[in-house]
DNA sequence: TCTTAGTGCTTGCAAAATGCAATAACAAAG
DNA sequence: CTTTGTTATTGCATTTTGCAAGCACTAAGA
């Protein structure tokens, strides 16, 4: 999507990742600390490989996600998420809540619970962490 | 989409409202007081006939929306947000706010500033204001 | 009654996005 | 110089979206 629809911060923002794959990959990079292509890959929803390495573009060309070489295999490339991209952590921690709170499918394991009693905290705790990584 | 992908909380989330009008509709209700399906339609985003048709109904399929018959008009039918549809109101505040910070042409009127003030009040005001609006 | 306007919805068709399977490119390891 | 691991591309069928036109129904007025 080139340009944006309206300047609705909501539709901008809907025009960056309002997709069903975008906010799985930055779910699997913030909470699982996965970092390549290929443990995207592996993913329970089974992404497709092209819609994987356009997604993977588009997220870098907005700045969400930054690539690099992996210091330990130089035929590998991970990546990670600028500041602009751990920004997203409350709204996947909001989703994930509401999720939660209206599938039954969807159990609360343990980040679940401890988002139910401390949401605050827990954006708190992860913002910290992924802060860290932030090269 | 018939059933869900993985029994993760984001991915079900995504699978409800992943695209780029369901929230928009939901904005629409939440934030800007519309209610009816031509008042969806001349929003400036321009969304077709057919697409607002397809996510009133499946807004309302998972208890996001109700629909009803007007009471001042009988030919007309309002939209409103169900409880479930009200809890989307995190979500839709915390994406409004990454949009506003991130995109230099969505500058912040006046409940994006509010937001960046205090988050939380704006929820809860919202919240309070929405709650009274169920049937 | 006949017309007109308002409202919600459907249809047809082209374009774009997605899903899926196969395979290519390339570096590192053995 | 073959194999393995990793990332990326291609082709094709399917699905979703965008767009334009028009249909169905109700209410209201001449």
């Amino acid at each position: 999507m080139e340009k944006t629809r309206s300047d609705c911060p909501i539709t901008c923002s809907l025009d960056v990742f309002g997709d069903k794959w975008s906010l799985l990959i930055i779910r699997d990079i913030m909470l699982r600390g996965k970092l390549s292509y290929s443990e995207f890959l592996e993913s329970e929803e089974k992404i497709a490989t092209n819609i994987l390495v356009n997604r993977l573009a588009l997220l870098e060309a907005e700045n969400i996600l930054s690539k690099r070489v992996s210091p330990t295999n130089k035929s590998k490339f991970i990546y990670s998420l600028t500041r602009k991209g751990i920004d997203l952590l409350p709204i996947i921690i909001e989703i994930m809540d509401w999720g939660a709170k209206y599938n039954a499918n969807c159990p609360r394991k343990e980040l679940g619970k401890k988002i139910k009693k401390d949401k605050a905290g827990v954006i708190k705790e992860y913002f910290e962490k992924l802060k860290k990584q932030v090269i």
